[in-house]
This record gives structure tokens, sequence and C-alpha cells, in this order.
DNA sequence: ACTCGTGTTAGCTG
DNA sequence: TCAGCTAACACGAG
């Protein structure tokens, strides 16, 4: 499910839906449509194309132009915690944003919460059983700090460094870094050997820097590996888990209102 | 049967 | 203003 890894795969099947014309658009979903009301996008992209995708963190969103030819609103699309984008028509079906599983669970078609049906007999559909996932149109992508591939050292310091909350709630938080969430958080600061509840007023120089280099490391290895679940860390969250460095008990309990796991030794 | 969760956001409290 | 909590969304896993 869905961090910054696994919305990069979603972005590049979304390319797939791209300089396609829209014959028609179910938004009636309106709790993953909101604040719009049923229509509203159907209306606003009818005739249209998407022409880019794009993404910054856990945010992706398309250009779009309307029937006349001119720019129309962004298309936004957020995969919340188990979303999926399927891409069909063209060369096939594409599907991305979830890691790869048996589909041995049934697949409603209630689940389908927002599609695009494309002229050429093609669809972009968001699959997503739990509907947190969201899609509006012109989303503020101002909210967002800068991607966290793309983000300097410097900036890193600064931004992560603002105020007084642990420092697991200060990256998880989109408006200081955007695309790191739960597990790629556990992941990055057991790789830099740091305290999740650690307040980031407390983090000294070697700090800051073994935690930058933790985020680069760990967000690469996600990416080549093909998902946040991948990390070294994360397959020993149970309750029997051994830190897979120094064999100590993980610890669990809850920061920044997310459940936490970490070396009950090293990260003390 | 019951609790928890790889996410976000509005609204509230201290 | 900042930090932390809750509810809402709806389903599968343990």
């Amino acid at each position: 499910m869905p961090e910054l890894p696994e919305v990069e795969s979603a972005r590049r099947v979304l390319e797939g839906a791209l300089d396609r014309e829209i014959a028609d658009i179910d938004d009636t979903d309106d709790w993953v449509c909101r604040p719009h009301r049923p229509g509203d996008i159907a209306k606003a992209l009818a005739g249209g194309r998407l022409t880019e995708a794009h993404r910054r963190g856990k945010t992706m969103w398309c250009e779009t132009v309307i029937s006349d030819g001119t720019a129309g609103p962004r298309l936004g699309i957020h995969l919340g915690m188990g979303g999926r984008l399927i891409v069909t028509g063209g060369d096939g079906e594409r599907a991305g944003g979830e890691p790869d599983r048996p589909d041995r669970s049934p697949r409603k078609p209630e689940w389908d919460r927002f599609t695009v049906s494309f002229a050429d007999g093609g669809r972009l559909r968001l699959f997503d059983k739990r509907r947190l996932g969201r899609v509006r149109l012109e989303p503020d992508l101002d909210a967002l700090g800068p991607d966290a591939e793309d983000i300097t050292p410097a900036e890193f310091r600064e931004r992560i460094t603002r105020g007084r909350s642990a420092v697991k709630a200060r990256l998880l938080d989109q408006g200081v870094l955007a695309g790191v969430g739960n597990l790629l958080a556990d992941e990055t600061l057991w790789q830099a050997r740091i305290r999740p509840s650690k307040p980031v007023d407390e983090l000294d120089a070697a700090e800051l820097d073994r935690l930058y280099r933790a985020l680069e490391r760990s967000l690469a290895a996600a990416v080549r590996n093909g998902g946040v679940h991948t990390g070294e860390m994360i397959g020993e969250r149970n309750a029997d888990g051994a830190c897979p460095r120094c064999g100590a008990p993980m610890a669990h309990g809850t920061v920044g209102g997310r459940s936490t796991w970490w070396c009950s030794a090293e990260q003390a």
C-alpha cells in the first residue's frame, strides 16, 4: 500500500492514460471526490484529455486540456492507504499503487471509486476497497513540502528541526517533506539509529546527517525492491521480532498517533 | 468477536 | 501558533 515508491509506480501506470479523448467520467462517489458534487469533475473534463502525469510525495496529478484545446483544470489523485490505479485499452491492462499479491479476494465493481472512460474504449480506474483514496480538481500542491527524493541536505535539516515535535511525527508531516509514510519512517529511523519519539530540537548535527542519509538509502532500496514493505527492519514488526542488526527485542508503541516499531537497544 | 492499520483532514483541546 | 487527540472513511488480517 502506497508510500512514495508505490505511488511512483502508479504514476507510471497513469502515463498510459495520457493523450486519449475522455468520453465519460464516473465521479459519483461523493466521499472520494469531495468537496466536488457528483458530475462536477465529469463536466469539467468532458471531451478533453489528460496530458501529463506528475507526482509529489504521495499526491499525483494530471495536467489536462479541454475539448477546445485550451488548458483544463488539474486532476489530483491520491491513493490513500490501499488505492490502485488500473489503466486498460491501448496495449492491455496495467496496474500500480499496491504491491502485487495473489488476487484471491473478489473484485467488487463498487470498489471502483472513480472511472475515466476513453473514446477508444479503454478506462482509467481508481480501485480502492477502503475508500480512503481521493480525486479532486486543482489539488493544493503548495500544502506539500518538497518531495522526499529531491530534498537537499540543507533544506532537510531546516525543515525537520523546525518546532519541537517527535522526529517521527515530523517525518510524516507531508507539509514538511512529501512522500514518507509510516513504514518508511520506521525503517529510516531504524537505519539512522534514532528513537522515533526524540524531539527534533534535541537532534544534533551527526544525527541529522545520519537521518538524511538513512532516508536516501531506505527510499532508494524501496524503489529498487518494489515497495516500502521490503525494508530490512519491516519484517521484524511482531511481538517476537528481533532487531536484524543487534538481536535485541523490537519495541512497539504509538508515536505521532501511528503504530511504531524500534530497536529497544539501538534506538533507546 | 474484536482490534488494528503502509493515509488524510477537519475540528477540538491544552 | 504549535502539538496532540478524535472521528470519519470501509475492509481484510490476525
